[in-house]
DNA sequence: GCCAACGTTGGC
DNA sequence: GCCAACGTTGGC
């Protein structure tokens, strides 16, 4: 059991597009770095909760938690022409890039990256490392304990 | 729109 | 295997 955060651009898919999403859940498509790849393909397991981060966005935080919720499977946009996430050089027999589904689990307040730098409990966090690009990354469990706790008051998913 | 920081590519 | 050039990310 490991805990992560994972950006998603909110035109693309925010939190809302995921609790209005069929069966709540959606494969968390375009991933295109190699890092964030080994995460989702490798490391995470089903039942894993992750942060659901908007990025590039007016108010970039924590906008709500979701659940993986599948084994990895190949990446299906990476292999449409017309699809901006299309990768010329993966193959169908050798896939290059993966996913998993996640699963809707709530929607929190907007816990903006503002309020979570100006924190010195999650001076440590890997989203808030100087210059860090990564779409996927590991959470402790200190830091996520502290956040669903003492930032976002929902005890239901603490310890869990 | 700017730009710092980073990852990837490709020539050598 | 180095590293310059390039493209992308993402906050502001």
């Amino acid at each position: 059991m490991q805990y992560w955060l994972m950006k998603s651009e909110p035109d693309e898919a925010s939190i809302d597009d995921l609790a209005a999403a069929p069966g709540q859940t959606l494969p968390w498509v375009g991933v295109r770095n190699y890092q964030a790849r080994n995460f989702m393909r490798d490391t995470m397991q089903i039942g894993d909760l992750a942060f659901f981060y908007h990025s590039s966005c007016a108010q970039p935080g924590i906008a709500g938690i979701c659940s993986v919720a599948s084994e990895p499977y190949p990446d299906e946009t990476q292999f449409a022409a017309v699809n901006p996430y299309f990768d010329p050089k993966s193959a169908r027999d050798n896939p290059r890039w993966w996913l998993r589904d996640v699963a809707f689990e709530c929607k929190t307040r907007l816990l903006t990256l503002a309020e979570l730098r100006a924190c010195p409990e999650l001076a440590g966090m890997r989203l808030l490392a100087r210059g860090n690009r990564l779409s996927i990354m590991p959470v402790s469990s200190g830091e996520w304990q502290f956040i669903t706790g003492a930032l976002l008051g929902l005890d239901q998913f603490k310890s869990k």
